[in-house]
DNA sequence: AGGTCTTTATGATAATTATCACAACGTATT
DNA sequence: AATACGTTGTGATAATTATCATAAAGACCT
């Protein structure tokens, strides 16, 4: 399910600069010492909704969703975190339990601090607290606005706009494997799988992507564009 | 259009408790000093989109939308924001110019600091910045949240919950004088226009609602909290 | 290897929502 | 008072999307 890798490796980790540029050698050195990694499987669930929330989580490898199912049992998936991204952005310090899931995507590994240890850091170090509150908003900014791009469109355009992020902004490449199932791709831009699926298979017929199972080729970029765009 | 309150009266001000509460008097006199506090005629725009961000806002008195406009030059209702909740949410921390308009809805009285102060403040108060931080986040997760709850209802569902959410979370009361126009309930729920005045008149045909142009009677909340629920 | 379950896929049909057209009403402006 | 403009309201029709049915392919388990 999970392993912990015991070794400190964050001299050559991106996140000193991004989260702790404000936090002394010492305090690094510190911080280092009990922080966690944990790696998890594509699938494995990694904090589910209803759970207290007692760590700091951030993303070092792969991709995970952040979901809530509904109370008829559906799922709506919120937004996908990328290595250096916080996970923990949404409830941490809002709320004492977790109102969404967190699932890997890929086979992932994510950092982890016991979340009483960067509060106590945040009351002694307004600094460190002001870099976390940047990049968390950061974070919550693009979700709302992922969010309203994708209302304001409809089934073929948001299509279009999720196998462009993923290209673009997770991949950045031109052919990736989708890390996600039909079913997942409609639970994040809420329409049903049936159409997601036609959708693709008419892109594909209109030779905008190529498809081999999981495995994208946009093959005509603009035109993804142009549709993502207007439809 | 706006108009200075020279007096200051933070001393009855709940704001105190809530955003000051780690801020000695001696600091929070200093605040009070260079506060400002704007008055807004309903329709008033308070920021808009693409603005350098030199301030933060905070409610007083009143009821604003938080909005963003398509390219396509359509409007989309982000959010409302009340008395005690922070306007300044997105962007402040994360952006240099404002991503999305804030408008009065209501005749509203705004609590306007100079942004550097509050910065200034949280870089060297770091349970000011909790607290700080506490709060946006809070307001940004009941952003999120609310999205997705709109966006896993129909048409109807949407109407209705719109209906509880002025009157359980923003009057508290079961009459109410609708705050917005048709056309800008249609812009927060993402369907146009026509199809909310035709629920509406709908809810008021099966006696749910009474209508009396803007003013708002729920006559059968229950059945209301039905439909808002399962459509 | 066989069976079960999920995912991908496609078609037909039903339900939902948007668009267009038009009218009444209120409000603001001149 | 007259005009213009936006809002509210309703109906007919078109477009979009969901639902249901069915099937093949792949993953998983034993």
């Amino acid at each position: 399910m999970n392993q912990r890798v015991p070794k400190c490796s964050c001299e050559n980790c991106q996140l000193k600069t991004l989260f702790f540029s404000h936090v002394s050698p010492d305090e690094l050195f510190d911080i280092c010492d009990i922080k966690e990694e944990r790696t998890y499987r594509k699938g494995d669930r990694i904090t589910s909704e209803g759970e207290p929330i007692h760590e700091f989580l951030y993303m070092k490898e792969g991709l995970v969703k952040l979901s809530k199912s509904t109370n008829e049992g559906k799922e709506q998936i919120i937004s996908f975190s990328k290595p250096f991204d916080f996970v923990s952005l949404l409830s941490v310090f809002s709320s004492k339990t977790y109102i969404y899931s967190v699932t890997a995507v890929e086979d992932s590994v994510v950092c982890i601090l016991d979340l009483s240890v960067v509060k106590n850091k945040a009351q002694q170090n307004a600094m460190f607290t002001m870099d976390l509150m940047t990049r968390i908003s950061s974070a919550t900014d693009k979700i709302v606005i992922e969010n309203l791009e994708i209302r304001r469109k409809q089934l073929k355009g948001r299509v279009a706009h999720v196998l462009l992020y993923f290209s673009n902004y997770i991949y950045e490449k031109d052919e990736f494997e989708l890390p996600v199932s039909r079913r997942e791709i409609a639970e994040y831009i809420g329409m049903t799988t049936e159409n997601v699926i036609r959708t693709l298979s008419e892109f594909r017929k209109d030779k905008i992507i190529k498809i081999f199972g999981k495995d994208i080729l946009i093959a005509d970029k603009s035109r993804l564009e142009n549709i993502s765009e207007f439809g």
